[in-house]
RNA sequence: GUGGCCAUAGUUCAGUUGGUUAGAACGCCAGGUUGUGGCCCUGGAGGCCGUGGGUUCAAGUCCCACUGGCCACCCCA
């Protein structure tokens, strides 16, 4: 073969893209409904955007950045995530200016240079949203109930919502080196992985998969354990909304998160028919963030959903949306007269707003029948000379099999 | 980045201990219906057997490398 798509970059073809279509408009008329706004950034932007908000140390900015340098020489990144690039448009934009609290949207790729597997590509597609502006629980409470909202209407009721505290810079410092501590003094038992996470993220030893691992680690503190008394005020604020929202969660204080810039709330939503890449969603409090980017202080929260791993989780269940593109009507042309004018009338209805085919092929009138039927018009139009000649033609209603004879003229009154 | 499995028509797959013209189903095209889809019947087109090298009288089949895919680790959406 000539060219192939980049490993890990996939094509998505036509029965497939009706899916994406039908997906992305549930999840936009979510989003509007709770009164978010869309936002388009560009999906590449300067490497050191993504390098302090995300964190120098995480496996995102150490090694699965596409970073290129540019014919001027700057260091370019393709976006691996999306909070980092509406922060700083919302920054570059004084947004905050306009209204205290800025409620925004996204759908679109990202890139992420990792091995391939299920659940996981080079280009992905996340849809994701952010409030920029509000300390409150309320907020991180609200972004919650969208994101299982949206969910909800894609009828996926397989999912566990798990939610934790990762403290803030006076609490989460402290608890880090107590867990350090405990974690040295079993260090030589654990896994080479673990004990390389000691000193890079402790945090996330607690969350190893390794069983001995987490044998060892079952009795550890956990953050939740230890928050200053505003996080856990936070926190206890924010699980009485989910409860009086009536969703049901679970406390996870192993909980982590890839990025290093929350603080507070981290949420995750994972499916047990995902195999091993099962985050669906995952979010969580930033409120350090925007003046980390240059901005004026102001607090955030946002999520994130990964749109293939829904789409695995939809195949599962067998969804199959109904075809969103399908002509109203089919003209069909027993000749080469009658196909002329199949075409012309054809452009015609187009232009009146009608989804209209015809003969491309100069095929036979039964291949034009079995178009039809692949396209699923729902009504095909039967032309030829008498048809022409007497004014009149057979419409037939493709479902049913009903065929009436109408006047050509009362074809537009026939279809609506 | 590491490991395991895999790579044959458009698609999903068969292909005996290496042995003549590589098969099936579905899909596609045409005919059965000289102006009518779906079901059925008949026929047809369509394969450098992932790429490169090696072993052999002979390779889709055995060996090596590369590329790609799948799955897992790592990490995450």
């Amino acid at each position: 073969m000539a060219f192939k798509s980049i490993r890990g970059t996939k094509d998505i073809l036509p029965p497939e893209t009706a899916r994406w279509h039908y997906v992305e408009s549930v999840v936009r008329e979510v989003f509007h409904r709770f009164n978010y706004k869309e936002i388009r950034t560009p999906i590449f932007e300067q490497t050191a955007l993504f390098a302090r908000s995300i964190g120098e140390l995480t496996d995102i900015v150490g090694k699965e950045m596409y970073t290129f340098t540019d014919r001027s020489d700057d260091s370019i990144t393709l976006r691996p995530e999306g909070t980092a690039s509406v922060i700083r448009a919302y920054i570059q934009n004084n947004l905050g200016e306009a209204q205290p609290l800025v409620k925004v949207y996204y759908i679109g790729p990202m890139f992420r240079q990792e091995r391939p597997q299920a659940g996981r590509l080079r280009q992905f597609h996340q849809f994701g949203a952010e409030a920029i502006g509000s300390l409150q629980p309320e907020v991180d409470a609200e972004i919650i109930a969208m994101t299982i909202q949206i969910y909800k209407e894609l009828s996926l009721a397989k999912y566990a919502l798990k939610i934790s505290s990762v403290g803030c810079e006076k609490c989460r410092p402290h608890f880090k080196e107590i867990l350090q501590n405990e974690l040295r003094k079993i260090a030589a038992k654990l896994s080479p992985d673990s004990q390389r996470r000691i000193e890079e993220n402790p945090m996330r030893v607690l969350d190893s998969k390794d069983e001995n691992d987490a044998t060892l680690t079952a009795k550890m503190p956990v953050i939740t354990d230890h928050l200053c008394a505003e996080c856990a005020r936070h926190f206890e604020s924010l699980k009485k909304y989910l409860t009086s929202f009536h969703i049901p969660y679970t406390v996870d204080g192993r909980l982590v998160r890839g990025l290093d810039y929350y603080t507070k709330t981290a949420f995750e939503l994972t499916s047990a028919e995902l195999g091993s890449q099962d985050a669906l969603a995952g979010g969580g409090r930033y409120d350090l963030l925007t003046q980390e980017l240059g901005g004026k202080a102001t607090p955030g929260v946002g999520f994130a959903a990964g749109i293939e791993r829904l789409m695995m989780v939809l195949e599962k269940k067998g969804f199959e949306p109904a075809a969103d593109i399908r002509p109203a009507l089919f003209i069909a042309s027993a000749d080469a007269e009658s196909r002329a004018w199949s075409v012309a009338t054809t452009i015609d209805l187009r232009s009146e707003g009608i989804a209209v085919e015809a003969d491309f092929l100069a095929r036979s009138l039964k291949a034009q029948m079995r178009e039809a039927d692949r396209q699923q018009a729902k009504f095909v139009l039967v032309v030829g000379q008498r048809e022409l000649g007497s004014g009149r033609a057979i419409l037939k209603n493709m479902k049913t099999g009903e065929q009436n004879e109408i006047p050509l003229d009362e074809i537009r009154k026939q279809l609506s």
